[in-house]
RNA sequence: AGCGAGGUAGCUCAAUUGGCAGAGCAGGUGCCUUUGGAGCACAAGGUUAAAGGUUCGAGUCCUUUCCUCGCUGCCA
């Protein structure tokens, strides 16, 4: 990130003070640490270009690794996915990528060692009564009776307990350190519990595994962490982290606590979102309605607005919720200066242009990206029947609407001014074409006697037009918290118009050998990207973000001005 | 209740570490426009949770109070 080299935040301040004190001798390596158990989302985003920002900025390494010390609920399929999206987003850790799972060994020696020392011991009590024993937030713990074994005893058991000789839950191995403690962590917590799952890259290889806290710090010591950045939520954990590290004797990093973001109008926990996935609420981790960074790819979201969003939240000890519309105003900021405009009726209406000449077809030039002059011009065809957008149309138009009407004239974007001269209804009084005339003098949009017209219309010629799907989404919620109410699940408040398919669509013909993952506008509409799953018979396009749109905003304040339906295309 | 963290504009963050409380976004008003997009200009927005204290001077230091959040997994 160029932009912000300079950003200070409460981080970089703890930095700075060592490096005045001289403190990892000026170094930064930080390290990126998921636990690979479901997909990457954007509140991950934050941690990536926090933790591999802040290496940057200070000229230091960020490394990847992989927390994988759970085997009950990770996968490889996870582990593939999280690779593929921090890349995507344009992070690169050199040959820096490890896992936990390379350090057992390592791990299991240090607990050797704590249990030497008489700092460790195997516990025989059951789960509940650990739980029992450990006492409340208020009420201090009860030593268990197993606490004081002779350190042979409990070599030999720790021992027993990695052969395989204990069954999941009959023992494991805990820190002897104060079960009075005020600080609940520290009333002899787990360091090692029986797991017979298989492990993904280690196999069957071990019965036991070490819990998140006898894991993480050691596993910063080995990698040479100088700063490890994590969520506030371990700050209660840290007197943990720095408990281990100093009775092992060994390399001792920082650890730093940041607020985790929260985003309004959806959920960012992984219970939810797996939930989301499993009740079939969404059609994947990649849906494009999922806040997960796969699903906002699918979307249309591009990497640099993702980091530029990071870049403006910033970051703090302060929980907050983050708009939605912060993170959409960012994609609209990336995609006005690279997304190549074209032109799409939705919600086709039919104009059929009396006196232009029955077989002529113009190609008129179009301009690609009025914010990219290195993006060129194209040709659109023009032909005697179009479509424009129905909501561009009013029979009996309110007062501040400026599109077409009968008897009006509005400018054909890159063609010329029509005016409307006729309507054609049904039986029922629905508008099923518009008549129009041309004038031949305005051609390209700009009439020679300097007349002007409130409108610019987007439009297709009917018999080009490429026919597409365009699929509309809306927020996922319908509420800026769906997690609030204790009472209702969240799932209470999926918004049930979050996906409209339209089908078909008509888009210009420029656009035949679009790709997956190309993005357009489609212009005085929204930002639109190819879908994954579109073919060169059938394109299909996912609908980012609509444009801001000063008319239906207007509309609204208005209170009931335009006595439309609600529900148009914008 | 115990331990820990935190409270600056509607939202997210700043404030050169004790020296005139500022930005971005949102909202407002204009201008401009071959996207009612984009862009530009301007205005508005604050008793820095509250009270007291130290000081020439406090968002910043001290005391007290209030409020919010996390923690009682053999999850991370």
């Amino acid at each position: 990130m160029s932009a912000n080299e300079t950003k200070k935040n409460f981080i970089t301040d703890i930095i700075d003070e060592h490096a005045e004190s001289g403190r990892f001798d000026g170094n930064v390596h930080t390290r990126f640490p998921p636990e690979p158990n479901g997909y990457l989302h954007i509140g991950h985003a934050k941690s990536i270009c926090l933790n591999f920002g802040i290496a940057e900025q200070y000229g230091g390494l960020c490394n990847l690794r992989f927390d994988d010390t759970n085997p009950a609920k990770e996968e490889q399929e996870y582990i593939d996915a999280i690779t593929e999206d921090l890349r995507w987003l344009g992070y690169d850790w050199d040959d820096r990528l490890y896992f936990a799972s390379d350090y057992f060994d390592q791990l299991y020696e240090m607990a050797i060692e704590l249990i030497q020392i008489g700092k460790a011991y195997v516990d025989e009590l059951s789960q509940d009564e650990i739980r029992e024993y450990r006492g409340t937030l208020t009420k201090p713990g009860v030593k268990s009776p197993y606490r004081d074994r002779p350190v042979e005893e409990n070599l030999a058991l720790f021992e027993k307990m990695r052969a395989g000789a204990f069954k999941e839950g009959e023992a494991v191995l805990r820190a002897k350190i104060d079960m009075t403690s005020g600080n609940i962590n520290m009333r002899d917590p787990v360091m090692y519990r029986i797991l017979d799952a298989p492990h993904p890259r280690t196999g069957a290889k071990w019965k036991i595994y070490p819990m998140y806290d006898f894991a993480h710090g050691q596993s910063d010591s080995i990698e040479g962490i100088t700063h490890s950045i994590c969520t506030l939520e371990y700050e209660d954990h840290r007197p943990l982290y720095d408990w281990y590290l100093d009775n092992i004797e060994i390399y001792h990093p920082q650890q730093i606590e940041f607020a985790r973001l929260e985003l309004s109008h959806t959920v960012l926990s992984k219970r939810k979102l797996i939930r989301l996935v499993q009740e079939n609420h969404v059609s994947g981790w990649d849906d494009p309605r999922m806040p997960t960074i796969a699903g906002l790819r699918r979307r249309g979201y591009s990497p640099e607005a993702i980091r530029q969003f990071c870049d403006d939240i910033g970051v703090g000890k302060v929980k907050g919720v983050v708009a939605f519309h912060k993170l959409e105003y960012h994609i609209r900021q990336h995609l006005n200066k690279t997304a190549d405009r074209v032109m799409a009726v939705l919600n086709p209406l039919k104009v059929v242009i009396e006196n232009y000449p029955d077989d002529l077809v113009e190609e008129l030039e179009a301009i690609n990206n009025p914010e990219d002059e290195s993006a060129g011009r194209r040709k659109v065809p023009f032909s005697k029947v179009l479509y424009i957008e129905r909501d561009d149309f009013m029979e009996d138009p309110p007062r501040k609407f400026f599109r077409l009407a009968p008897g009006r004239e509005v400018r054909l974007r890159y063609a010329y001014f029509i005016t409307c001269t006729d309507v054609i209804k049904d039986d029922e009084g629905e508008i099923l074409e518009l008549r129009c005339t041309y004038d031949p003098t305005t051609r390209g949009g700009a009439a020679p006697d300097g007349r002007r017209v409130k409108a610019t219309l987007h439009w297709v010629s009917a018999r080009h037009a490429l026919k597409a799907e365009a699929r509309l989404y809306d927020s996922l919620f319908t509420v800026e918290d769906p997690e609030a109410d204790s009472q209702k699940d969240f799932t209470d408040f999926i918004n049930p118009d979050s996906l409209r398919v339209l089908d078909p669509v008509f888009v210009e013909p420029s656009v035949r050998h679009a790709k997956s993952g190309d993005r357009f506008q489609f212009e005085r509409l929204a930002y639109f990207a190819v879908d994954p799953g579109s073919t060169p018979d059938k394109l299909v396009f996912n609908r980012t973000v609509a444009l801001r749109d000063q008319w239906s905003k207007a509309r609204k304040k208005g209170g009931g001005q335009a006595r439309k339906k609600k529900g148009g295309n914008r």
